[in-house]
DNA sequence: CGAATAGTTCGACGCTTATCGTACTACGAT
DNA sequence: ATCGTAGTACGATAAGCGTCGAACTATTCG
């Protein structure tokens, strides 16, 4: 059977605005962003090519949720990562779009 | 005579949203931005209070003026620092307004 | 000129963080 | 139960960053 149990994460009310900045201001961070923002569904954290290794990209996943910036479940072995764009809209009106905006 | 001399700042085209953010990211150049975004002609360094040395200030004011964020330009022994809100929403329409909606 | 004011720069300090490898846990398949 | 796969946690290391005080530059005023 295939369990989907949610990974800790803070409240809506709870999301601090320096935390997420801080989260986005990584390239390695802001890249695994824009891949989110274009996979509705979310990723798995093996399937993001990134030029880090699997310890590293789990680190920087957790900076990402515990800064409510995404939300992950798990699939099986797997873990599901995806935008908390609803949330992020709704406390920052603009700033995700105006991110996603910048030239790659 | 009063001089104004503007100081070496990005381009529009040379900024970098991964430099933005980092600079926005941090708590005390965080509140710079929000206290200038209110004060459309700019402040001197020297009338921003906050909790932390004049050199710290300094420092900070630095980094965003580098990242882009504001522009600095000099009157007399003063620098007045303003926000580069016509840049930034050309670059990243909704992100100011995204960061700045957010709570106190 | 000299003194005062506004701000920057420099070096040092301690804290945080990005990265890695290894060891570990959780789940699924055989 | 055993093995393989997916991912996390931990410890170490090196680099980066925020902070400060002291020294320095630049401008105005007397």
């Amino acid at each position: 059977m295939s369990t989907s149990k949610a990974l800790p994460q803070p409240e809506r009310e709870e999301i601090r605005i320096e935390t997420v900045l801080q989260a986005l201001g990584e390239p390695v961070r802001l890249q695994i962003v824009r891949l989110l923002a274009e996979l509705p569904d979310g990723i798995a954290c093996g399937e993001i090519d990134l030029p880090v290794t699997a310890s590293t990209r789990a680190h920087h996943l957790r900076i990402l949720r515990e800064a409510g910036v995404l939300s992950t479940h798990t699939e099986g072995t797997k873990r599901i990562s995806s935008l908390r764009r609803d949330d992020l809209d709704c406390l920052y009106p603009g700033l995700l779009s105006g991110v996603l905006a910048a030239p790659r």
